[in-house]
DNA sequence: CGGTGGACCTGCTGGC
DNA sequence: TGCCAGCAGGTCCACC
């Protein structure tokens, strides 16, 4: 479900009502996600203040001032919402993180595939339980040298090369064929062959959409929605994906649905070479 | 090491 | 109406 834009959207709605929030309870209603969750830890921090929340790849990552960090994935169908404490749970609703003064900070995730852990971050920040991650795609680390030279004698897909979160973070399914598509770049093409100019170009095209994308709140096209439950309005604003069949928008030729990496992929067999 | 395919889950949709 | 295959925005692991 979420990439980069839909969990930035999240985070920067909880920075707005969650730093300053003291933990009352902690309520767990399930075991495990992807991996069990930290439940004992998790009720060690009754009585601990939100300080900071931050992202980091597609992670969601909540400074408490136990000096521990609680850190979210959303997985494909993981979501968050601020409710009030009358609001009764529903099926799915795997933990809620009570404040004393009546909210909950709520995650559902139908799928399980989310994460939830807690950890203590090292002096700058960084959690050693998420291993090395790759640059941010909105970072000047994240360039076209940078992609050439990752790139080179690479047999891969590039799709599935920018979707690599050991290459560059946060850019999933639906951005990775948006993205080929502005840049005008197959989602089949061999990664190794893609020249410096092209690099330039789908870096630069990567980092407009993602932005493109967080201002518009993200995309909704099943269950994504904010923290107040609003829908992202980026869906609108997909040129490609989810339009097999449909008219190319630049050129009219038919939009065309392929496989790659076992995830879905869109583009336009005239525009995209 | 690089690349591919399946596994992990539940829910919704579309075709029969 | 009902059933069932297929598919869904993400990782992770085994295998070649």
């Amino acid at each position: 479900m979420p990439e980069l834009p839909e969990v930035e959207t999240v985070a920067a709605a909880l920075r707005r009502q969650l730093p300053g929030k003291r933990i009352a309870a902690v309520v767990t209603r399930c075991e495990k996600l992807r991996q069990p969750l930290p439940i004992t830890a998790l009720q060690k921090e009754v009585n601990s203040l939100i300080c900071a929340i931050r992202r980091r790849a597609k992670y969601l990552l909540i400074d408490l001032n136990s000096g521990r960090t609680l850190i979210i994935h959303l997985g494909m169908s993981g979501t968050l919402r601020l409710v009030s404490e009358n609001e009764p749970a529903q099926r799915h609703d795997h933990l809620d993180i009570k404040f004393a003064d009546g909210t909950v900070l709520r995650y559902r995730d139908p799928r399980r595939f989310g994460l939830i852990l807690l950890a203590t971050p090292g002096a700058s920040g960084e959690i050693a339980e998420l291993g090395e991650l790759a640059p941010e795609p909105l970072s000047a680390e994240f360039n076209a040298e940078y992609l050439f030279s990752l790139s080179r004698k690479r047999t891969t897909p590039i799709k599935n090369f920018i979707m690599d979160q050991r290459r560059v973070v946060g850019v999933g399914n639906i951005y990775a064929s948006e993205s080929l598509f502005r840049s005008r770049i197959c989602p089949t093409c061999k990664t190794g062959r893609l020249t410096l100019r092209q690099c330039r170009l789908l870096v630069a095209t990567i980092k407009e959409v993602l932005s493109e994308a967080i201002t518009a709140g993200g995309t909704t096209i099943a269950d994504f929605h904010g923290v107040d439950g609003s829908e992202g309005a980026f869906f609108r604003k997909l040129l490609v994906y989810g339009q097999a069949g449909e008219p190319c928008p630049e050129c009219g030729a038919v939009i065309e649905k392929i496989v790659l990496g076992g995830r879905s992929t869109f583009y336009c067999p005239k525009c995209q070479k």
